[in-house]
DNA sequence: TAGATTGTTAATCGATTAACAATC
DNA sequence: TAGATTGTTAATCGATTAACAATC
């Protein structure tokens, strides 16, 4: 099993999603997958060849199998805790979200500087006991969903509790250690690539 | 004025907020962004000449005039509109937010087959209205926040109502026709990253 | 003039795709 | 055996980075 790209790393959860949901044979090979999914099947092969090595020629992969395979690979069964900074509009979306669960994330509290929002029984907690539960808890994720304004204060507050993967909703780019991996959910990003579609077509 | 990669594409938005947030003097380097985000300097400027011409020797770029350019190319200028199905938790999150606007994005309406949410004055509508609304309204993009299981069904009505951009936040593959794009915002991909990072700072 | 910067051309790197041998 | 499939090696493609000339 050689070291994943990141590429090959963002798919397997989406031939993941795919098995689970829309195939229902014993055995599925790369060529389906790939065609199910609009990829070439080549890349679909390589992808699972460096998380698996149970595929058999003629006869593909065994469904289960090969499900669990990526279940393993992508952490789904061991729980990882994460806490939420900023519960506003997204952030409440995200606390409530059980989607997560699916993909071993247990969301566990969320943290506000506004005291009108804590509310411990929903497990909202004042911003001050973050790192005391970040510690006690052995927590490792932090997300972050406040405004840009205070997106750097609160990614301080996050790697001094010991976080060290932050996983950053606020439309900024944030410093942090360099053993600290932010992941950007750029959805700037995203509305552009959409919109420069919605040009050229019009152009075309 | 070259044709724009889609990489380069996901940076735009990136030196933008940049720009506008941690940034105040009147000229600004390709060098001196690139530092502040961690990029190379090469492709902060190749990224910027795809854009932009006013770039000057020694000078830099006026910030004012390289933040208008982008917003320009970005289309954060001229507004578009888009719907929305599945007024669930993150639907309604989107549908509230309101910084879509500031990248030129409208959500002006949600949409749900559930008789309880809907709510004209709150613009949330039943299904059956999307497409004589869109048609009506000429909207070109359409957010999914359905679950799994409704989501190729949505994609389909919007498809049908004229659709040909689509932001897909259920986690499942969308099967469209050529001239539609799908921009799938995989959250579990983000967490795949997230968590692959924290196992390899475990084994390290 | 010298130094900082842009922007281009060339080199490198990594990811995707093609070709093909191995296997059931 | 023939055909479908895996998995590997080689070729291609595109993006990043390096080197450098042009410019204010």
């Amino acid at each position: 099993m050689r070291s994943i790209s990141k590429s090959t790393l963002q798919r397997l959860p989406i031939y993941l999603s795919f098995l689970k949901q829309h195939c229902d044979s014993e055995f599925v090979s790369a060529t389906v997958i790939s065609k199910a999914l609009s990829l070439n099947d080549v890349q679909v092969r390589k992808d699972l060849a460096a998380i698996s090595s149970s595929g058999r020629p003629k006869v593909g992969y065994c469904r289960c199998t090969l499900i669990l395979e990526l279940e393993n690979f992508l952490g789904y069964n061991d729980n990882e805790n994460a806490v939420i900074i900023g519960v506003g509009n997204l952030g409440t979306a995200l606390l409530n979200y059980e989607g997560f669960e699916q993909y071993g994330l247990q969301v566990i509290a969320g943290f506000d500087i506004d005291e009108s929002k804590i509310d411990e029984k929903r497990k909202i907690f004042h911003i001050s006991k973050l790192k005391d539960l970040c510690k006690r808890l052995n927590i490792h994720i932090g997300i972050i969903t406040v405004n840009v304004e205070q997106a750097q204060l609160c990614c301080d507050e996050l790697v001094d509790a010991g976080i060290t993967a932050i996983w950053n909703f606020a439309p900024t780019h944030l410093n942090v250690p360099s053993y600290v991996h932010v992941q950007r959910e750029n959805m700037a990003a995203s509305l552009a690539i959409l919109s420069r579609h919605i040009k050229d077509n019009k152009n075309n």
